[in-house]
DNA sequence: AAAAAGCACGAACGGTCGTGCTTTTTTCCC
DNA sequence: GGGAAAAAAGCACGACCGTTCGTGCTTTTT
């Protein structure tokens, strides 16, 4: 790896760092080049515009959360471990040093919700996906005989995103100790309100079905 | 009215319209000047700074939600007709038109939850109050025997305030038309789950008590 | 009618912003 | 090790930022 890309990429780093703080908005190129020990122009050389520095580094947030959360979760095995394991890494992922302003996406989906553009628009789909997987883990779920079959994905997933969002909020701003318990909770509580009901509690769910 | 605080008010609102776009730290004098038709210190004078111009904009969202949510919710019979206004008060409230960016109060949320400073003081005082606001209402539907007695009125608060949120992001940033439905489907979860276990479906909860 | 207070204006300040140039330094490959 | 290519620096620009100041005009008070 070339000298300009590692630059680049320290550069993107420290970026999402004090984007994490700040904002996309917050982001400036002056003070990324102080932080960074470099010039304006040389930072700047980088990217071409700041708009494309904001992309870079909503990208690399993306990136990273594909990595921290989805990765690890998609390990388990499919079903609730699996759907569990998601909301457990996002959790996690809420609390990485690496953002020490919270979760980027979290802020940008509020700086960007009215304000159209590529950004937005990256956000968006990656937003869509993140939904996406969190759905198909519960429709694994039901496939797998732990939740009902009447459940609706979609309608889990928003609930659950509703949730980590409630804990970011909690946490962050409130500075509730608390929270952690309280989100577990309330997830806990939803996943229950669909699992699939056991008249004989001895046997499990995969036990009746085997 | 002098016309002092007849321009200040003026002045006052539009800077709730255009934070709610941009956030608080997007306020800038020079742009709500041209906006009023003012000059730039002309403006200045009203607030004396820029801190405390976010100051009072941020206390003026607070007193509006209080006017558009609470109010007419409190005006509601104690019990869970109250807490069901109060979550649907709050959908309308994030349709306001006088903030078509969005609450101000969420956008803020995220703006301000690691930078000390007066206004997120004020932002968090404000916040606690609508969470004991919440869990006072649930608190209010134990004693009326709506809701079981071992619900934790602060574990609801804190779900109904995460799912106000999951509502708000699915609404603004997804443009999502199914969001009205999903939350309201969601809170009904919520509710039904800590709702008194009543054997014979024939008689209310009311009923039995009397 | 005179004095005072309130209100808004325009100009200017020092800074920082993003963004283009040109020039110098560093890195890398033959 | 020398020379092309990449990387960073230096410099300047126009725009906007929050803020200050001096100056009028208008309204209220004396």
């Amino acid at each position: 790896m070339s000298k300009g890309e590692l630059t680049h990429d320290r550069a993107v780093g420290c970026a999402l760092r004090q984007a994490s703080r700040d904002g996309l908005d917050g982001l400036s190129i002056g003070a990324l080049a102080s932080e960074l020990g470099l010039s304006k122009s040389g930072v700047f050389r980088h990217f071409g515009s700041k708009d494309a520095l904001q992309l870079q580094v909503l990208q690399a947030a993306v990136e990273r959360f594909a990595e921290i959360v989805i990765r690890p979760a998609i390990a388990k095995e499919r079903g609730l471990p699996r759907l569990k394991a998601l909301v457990e890494r996002w959790l996690t992922w809420a609390n990485d040093p690496e953002m020490p302003g919270g979760c980027l996406i979290v802020a940008a989906s509020i700086e960007l919700d009215d304000r159209p553009g590529p950004q937005r628009d990256f956000l968006v789909a990656a937003q869509r996906e993140w939904l996406k997987t969190l759905a198909r883990a519960v429709r694994l779920s039901i496939e797998q005989g732990h939740l009902r079959a009447d459940t609706s994905p979609e309608q889990i997933a928003f609930e659950l995103e509703a949730l980590l969002l409630g804990y970011h909020h909690s946490r962050r701003l409130m500075n509730d100790a608390t929270a952690d318990a309280r989100v577990r909770r309330a997830v806990q509580r939803v996943i229950e309100s669909v699992k699939v009901v056991d008249i004989s509690p001895r046997r499990t769910a995969r036990a009746r079905r085997a």
